[in-house]
DNA sequence: CTTTTGGGCGCG
DNA sequence: AAAGCGCGCCCAAAAG
């Protein structure tokens, strides 16, 4: 097996070269292992070439989007993958998130060769048209220098002990090509319905809040009238005048500062309107432009490396962020609807970011709980409240629930007594608040000491390791306020990363499994995966996923299972 | 005029 | 005493 440097050139002359299927492939650039360069224009078919891609190393920059022009054009499966760009992440430690921040290819060559790249004939490709002598000098200087970062990194990589990471996030690539190919598919019927019933409704309380606040500004201020009775409620500056001028005594109009007037029917409506506008111009409206004329279905862009904890990222649109809390968010979901004969299988992880807690704290309340299958969040309640488990209340177990997961992340009192008022609608003073953290740190002193200990690491170091290998470099703190900021990293950090780190590994092998069946891949979501399959598939895939999944957590969680749960629906459905 | 920043909020 | 972690998108306002 040898190294094969790749890189292609596309169409673009109808401003299309980024897209699969409407662009076709105007070059191909390969380095041979002997070093010769290689360039192919205009490939009708690469049956020849086919062989030899798919059985070595194929060595390159943003490899996903060249291995789905491959894949779609010519049939190509290019599955053993070195991409110096997510290399480049995995050795920064996740530091360089996001497009174009010091991953590009222009910026690899500059930091490991001292050469500058010139990417001006990037976008001037056409299929048919002959290579200028300028042209034909670029491609060749995009895969000249690959060889050279290739093997600087590989030093980098074996002198930092970070392979094993190397070697997820490669064998991730593939199936992000799957699922960027596969698409979502969309009920726009369904969408429309929605938006005509939600625009009609924020139109009506738009215009009620106008009226009524507005009046308020006019008695305060009288000059002030006519800017005021335009009041644009989208304009947090101008909302907090005007609820100020009606004597509210709020800062600011975030729903937490809103929450303390919760029964007032004024700021009701209010927060009905936000919901609505917020709704309406983040999912409601947009989505209709992503629906690709092509496949009729909506294809976003994932970054497998977009977050320094080696989550996915997802935009345009962000597939991660849908509604789907509450009756809204199931009927919002449900716009997501697989065709005809299909189905759709999507399996989370249950309270993984949990039980990774537990076995890295070796916390044996946590093992406890997960391994006889007793509810966590009851264990806890019955601790808190010091009553037997099977006599916890509802309310006391959802209190139980804000304090598990907050404790994950470092809050505090204010903070818990927030999120108790957000999600549970329970209202518990400062002191109650204290002492439930209080009660958590007793009834589960391993916990405890694990995440005291892991952020001292942390803000000492500014870097961790996770159980999976993979590095997490934390930013040197210029105050007391930030160096608070490292530390709840630090602690959340590991955990968040190794369930990022279990579900690639995951990927990896539910892709050799379904990919050759005709499955589609169409979301992840931190710890869920979703899939689109005939329906007489679905039994079967919802087998394979919650298998592959379960297995891929038992690697790194050895002292309580990892347990996945699936639904089969016509929909995307969350349960 | 375009680009950047910050508040706010959707998800895990 | 103490701002709960990780993202992307929309909008308004500020900056260039």
């Amino acid at each position: 097996m040898a190294f094969l440097y790749l890189d292609i050139e596309t169409d673009n002359s109808q401003g299309l070269g980024l897209d699969p299927f409407r662009s076709k492939v105007a070059t191909l650039q390969l380095l041979l292992p002997n070093g010769r360069p290689c360039i192919i224009k205009d490939p009708e078919n690469l049956d020849a070439l086919k062989p030899i891609l798919e059985r070595n190393i194929v060595v390159g920059t943003n490899l996903k989007f060249d291995i789905k022009f491959l894949k779609h054009h010519f049939g190509v499966n290019i599955t053993q993958i070195f991409d110096i760009m997510i290399a480049e992440q995995v050795l920064s430690g996740g530091e360089l998130t996001g497009f174009t921040k010091g991953r590009s290819l222009k910026d690899l060559v500059f930091k490991y060769c001292g050469a500058m790249l010139d990417k001006t004939e990037q976008t001037g490709f056409k299929h048919g048209v002959p290579l200028t002598k300028s042209q034909e000098e670029y491609v060749i200087n995009d895969i000249k220098y690959l060889p050279q970062i290739l093997k600087q990194q590989q030093a980098k990589i074996k002198a930092t002990g970070l392979e094993a990471v190397i070697e997820r996030e490669m064998s991730t690539i593939p199936s992000v090509v799957w699922l960027e190919l596969s698409g979502m598919p969309l009920d726009l019927k369904r969408l429309k319905e929605i938006e005509a019933r939600d625009t009609h409704r924020k139109e009506a309380l738009e215009a009620e809040l106008k009226k009524e606040l507005s009046c308020a500004g006019s008695q305060q201020t009288l000059n002030q009238t006519p800017s005021i009775k335009h009041i644009n409620l989208n304009s947090t500056k101008q909302l907090t005048e005007a609820l100020k001028a009606k004597g509210y005594k709020i800062e600011s109009t975030s729903k937490e500062a809103l929450s303390m007037y919760a029964a007032d029917p004024l700021i009701q409506k209010l927060r009905e309107y936000k919901k609505l506008q917020k709704k309406l111009s983040s999912f409601i409206k947009t989505m209709p432009d992503f629906i690709h004329p092509v496949t009729g279905r909506i294809h976003p862009s994932f970054d497998q490396y977009g977050t320094r904890s080696g989550r996915f990222s997802c935009r345009e649109p962000n597939l991660q962020q849908q509604p789907s809390r509450g009756e809204e968010g199931a009927e919002w979901r449900a716009i997501f609807r697989a065709r005809h004969g299909y189905k759709i299988v999507a399996a989370d992880f249950s309270q993984i970011e949990l039980r990774i807690l537990g076995e890295l704290a070796e916390e044996q309340e946590f093992i406890r709980a997960y391994t006889q299958g007793i509810d966590l969040h009851r264990l806890t309640a019955s601790k808190i409240f010091k009553v037997p488990l099977e006599e916890v209340t509802k309310t006391q177990r959802s209190i139980a629930k804000t304090v598990n997961f907050g404790l994950n992340y470092g809050m505090w009192k204010n903070g818990l007594q927030l999120r108790l008022r957000e999600d549970a609608h329970i209202e518990v003073s400062l002191g109650e608040a204290e002492q439930f953290i209080r009660d958590f740190q007793q009834a589960y002193p391993a916990a405890t000491n694990y995440l005291n200990r892991i952020s001292k690491e942390g803000l000492q170091k500014l870097a961790l390791r996770n159980r999976a290998g993979r590095l997490l470099k934390l930013s040197t703190p210029r105050n007391e306020r930030e160096e608070g900021t490292v530390k709840r990293e630090a602690k959340n950090l590991p955990i968040q990363s190794l369930c990022a780190d279990i579900i690639k590994d995951a990927l990896k092998n539910i892709y050799a499994r379904l990919e050759p069946k005709g499955v589609l891949f169409i979301n992840t979501v931190h710890d869920e995966l979703v899939f689109e399959c005939k329906e007489e598939q679905a039994e079967a895939v919802s087998r394979a996923v919650k298998e592959e999944m379960e297995k891929a957590g038992s690697l790194f969680l050895k002292d309580l299972p990892c347990v996945a749960e699936v639904t089969v629906a016509d929909y995307w459905r969350k349960d």
